[in-house]
DNA sequence: TTAGGCTTCG
């Protein structure tokens, strides 16, 4: 039989090839050369769907990639399958299987130009005389391994539900929760890890080491662990794991599409294409059968009373007494409670006193007890930690404590994470940026607070003194021009320009997030920014759409698609531009999805470049409706003016995609797909008094004015904190006209004529917040 | 040996 899929056999795993065919490199697969006798060797990696030639042929084609020579420029070469070869192999064949095809006619490939492949492709048939022999990954329970040569032992991996008591297996699973590692009563650490696989049966693992890096390193519920030599025992009824004598785990992020690199201390260990495959296979399987977490907590949203996880960076630490240990940490963000301040001596509290004080009002001290004191003792300042279970309580009227207590139950715990890890890469840019921030604040005040002897109450009121004095606003421009009255500028007609000097009475709105509106620059409309809900039913309708098959994996991006198990059996399909033939890392990632859902749709902006939510037509993928952002990069959406947009196909991306170093800037991608992007940009109406009049002035600003992008502020918690401690300096709460702040700005005056009547309108420019405000 | 998940009570 032409195709040969190489079957279990039990406990013989080899079949070895016939022994007249010799191996033959990608590189010598050449147009006259002589291949009789010769095999080649590769790993499936595309497969397009089967179908008939005009004359009622069957044809099938792969693309295989040749292991040994993967980092060549030239790496894949496709194989055109005919006839009843080409059915049964369609049958058999997955992604990630070793293929092996002998006998094969060589020919010109019409295609390398376009798809970057092998200059010539191989073309197999019965008729031919070809042989196919196929190596399935372990999940395809009827194909099976065969050694072609010696090269690392085979692992078997029992799935959770064919544990049995007194063996020492190797397994996968799904983190379903976790204890992260701490000091046991005996002598060594110990870590409690309860997983889950595909056949739904649960195995809490109970893990011991004297190394603390021998133990899986698991961050969160989700992470995906691959345990060696784990020995089995019933316990209570139930199926336990315990570490056995050389006890090894690989740990892998569980994020769909998230890098394959394995989290380990084993200096030499074996990963292959069948562990990424069945790594894959897991993430897809959780990412539809188990609930996902929603987005870590922060400190700005804390409440009191719960238990929560805090992934964080350590700035102070202090003993307190013998069972009670003190870590001062931040996330950069706000607690909105006044937070509890535990008393300790000066001298025993360890950090840089500087950025103590500087990120006093940022920092939240923890209380960690008991079994967590001795780690938390050895715990590195600087170190990015993640908390588990941190109880919050509110202890007086105002103040919210924050509690580690002793134990562990519910993975109460304290967790060091690596500066590799995203969350951690991510939390250092935005800490970075607050750092910065608060820096600049310091700068401006006096050197007095800086040694501590002045309280916050004070610096509030030095600083809104200062604010009195000077201008809270600077003007960027025309600084020769001298200053008008509000009166005059009232009294003379328009258009004109002018610099004044006033003081904000009010502002509209007051509800600062009720500023933003979407701007087109082209046709001049505002828009107000669309709300979530609406944004969930548009992928919702869209979801009705079930991904076209034909358009799964072309030469610019790859597809995966997978059915969620609930009752929606909802279709989602998600497409990889790929740059180069090579998917790119998730960071410079550019992917569309169809059929998400919001949650998910968030989930993938978090890790991957730039998320494009997209549906199936006949013949390509198309943008949703314009109400639905066309992009969505980091936190923010981006829309298109329905009004001046005309979109392209989408496969106008792929001329992105195959640039130099594609940079998939909102701007360049709105452009190939034929939408004129929408502007974030605030707009408030400022009402100014300078004792001869009052006028109001129209705010208009994309980021100048408030040194905030507009198109940040709703999805940053520390932005608009930022912008309301802002207003707040300009225009301050409850307080007399006389005791407001100056404001120095340039205003234009311009006419707005219909046919019943005509006012003249104000508007800022040209000013920006004072940097000591900001 | 240790812990064997399923919140402290400071």
């Amino acid at each position: 039989m032409p195709v040969q899929l190489l079957k279990i056999i039990e406990g013989r795993s080899e079949t070895p090839l016939p022994s007249h065919l010799q191996k033959e490199d990608l590189k010598h697969l050449q147009e006259g050369l002589d291949h009789t006798n010769k095999y080649f060797k590769g790993t499936v990696i595309l497969s397009y769907p089967l179908t008939k030639l005009g004359d009622g042929t069957d044809f099938f084609k792969v693309v295989l990639q040749d292991l040994d020579n993967w980092c060549s420029r030239i790496n894949s070469i496709n194989i055109l399958i005919y006839g009843k070869m080409a059915q049964d192999c369609a049958k058999v064949i997955r992604h990630g299987d070793m293929f092996v095809v002998a006998g094969f006619k060589l020919a010109r490939s019409p295609t390398a130009r376009e798809d970057g492949r092998h200059g010539c492709h191989l073309e197999v048939s019965e008729e031919a005389g070809s042989s196919i022999y196929v190596r399935g990954s372990k999940h395809v329970q009827s194909l099976n391994p065969f050694k072609f040569s010696s090269v690392a032992p085979k692992y078997v991996y029992t799935p959770l539900n064919r544990l049995k008591d007194g063996t020492i297996v190797n397994l996968y699973g799904i983190v379903k929760f976790f204890k992260p590692p701490y000091v046991s009563k005996g002598t060594d650490y110990c870590s409690v890890v309860t997983l889950v696989d595909p056949s739904n049966v649960k195995l809490t693992c109970t893990l011991f080491n004297g190394n603390l890096d021998s133990l899986p390193k698991i961050y969160k519920v989700g992470d995906i662990v691959r345990f060696h030599r784990i020995k089995i025992r019933e316990y209570n009824g139930q199926m336990q794991g315990i570490t056995s004598a050389g006890f090894a785990s690989l740990t892998f992020d569980g994020t769909v599409g998230a890098p394959l690199v394995p989290r380990t201390s084993s200096k030499v260990y074996t990963f292959m294409d069948e562990e990424q495959k069945t790594i894959e296979e897991l993430r897809v399987w959780a990412a539809s059968n188990l609930s996902i977490s929603g987005p870590a907590a922060k400190l700005s949203g804390v409440q009191p009373m719960l238990f929560f996880d805090l992934t964080c960076q350590l700035v102070g630490k202090a003993k307190v007494d013998g069972s009670s240990f003190l870590l001062k940490v931040w996330d950069g963000t706000k607690c909105p409670y006044p937070t509890w301040k535990v008393p300790v001596e000066a001298r025993d509290l360890e950090g840089e006193k500087v950025l103590l004080h500087q990120l006093r009002n940022l920092t939240v001290d923890i209380l960690v007890y008991d079994n967590h004191v001795q780690l938390a003792k050895s715990l590195k300042l600087g170190s990015f930690l993640r908390i588990y279970s941190i109880h919050t309580k509110q202890a007086s009227a105002d103040d919210i404590e924050f509690h580690l207590h002793g134990g562990t139950c519910y993975g109460r715990g304290i967790g060091v994470l690596p500066d590799s890890n995203p969350d951690v890469k991510e939390l250092k840019a935005f800490l970075e940026s607050v750092a910065l921030a608060e820096s600049q604040n310091m700068e401006s005040m006096s050197s007095v607070e800086l040694d501590g002897t002045f309280n916050n109450v004070t610096d509030l009121e030095s600083h809104l003194q200062r604010c009195q004095q000077l201008s809270v606003t600077v003007l960027t421009d025309h600084q020769d021009l001298s200053n008008t009255e509000l009166k005059t500028i009232l009294n003379s007609t328009a258009p004109q320009q002018y610099r004044i000097r006033a003081k904000l009475r009010s502002y509209k709105p007051q509800k600062l997030y009720q500023s933003v509106k979407l701007h087109c620059s082209k046709c001049n409309n505002l828009r107000e920014v669309p709300d979530g809900d609406d944004f969930d039913l548009n992928l919702q309708s869209s979801a009705c759409t079930a991904p076209n098959l034909e358009l799964q994996n072309t030469s610019w991006y790859d597809s995966v698609m997978w059915t969620t198990q609930d009752h929606k059996e909802r279709k989602i399909a998600i497409h990889f531009v790929k740059h180069d033939e090579m998917l790119q890392q998730p960071e410079d990632t550019l992917l569309m999805i169809e059929g998400g859902t919001l949650k998910e749709v968030w989930k993938l902006t978090k890790r991957f470049k730039c998320v494009i939510p997209v549906r199936s037509t006949e013949d390509d993928l198309e943008l949703l409706d314009l109400s639905t952002p066309f992009l969505l990069q980091g936190n923010i959406k981006y829309y298109g003016c329905k009004q001046c947009s005309t979109p392209k196909p989408i496969k106008s991306l792929s001329s992105i995609a195959a640039e130099q170093r594609p940079s998939w800037e909102p701007t360049e991608i709105a452009q190939v797909l034929g939408i004129e992007p929408l502007q974030y940009v605030f707009v408030m109406r400022f009402t100014l008094v300078d004792g001869t009049g009052a006028l109001n002035a129209y705010l208009f600003d994309y980021e100048k004015f408030f040194q905030i992008p507009a198109s940040e502020i709703l999805t940053n918690n520390f932005l608009q904190q930022k912008m309301q401690m802002t207003m707040n300096t300009l225009c301050p709460p409850e307080r007399k006209l006389d005791d407001l702040p100056w404001l120095e700005c340039f205003i234009k005056s311009y006419n707005v004529r219909d046919a019943v009547k005509h006012q003249v309108y104000y508007q800022i420019f040209d000013t920006t917040v004072a940097e000591d405000v900001v």
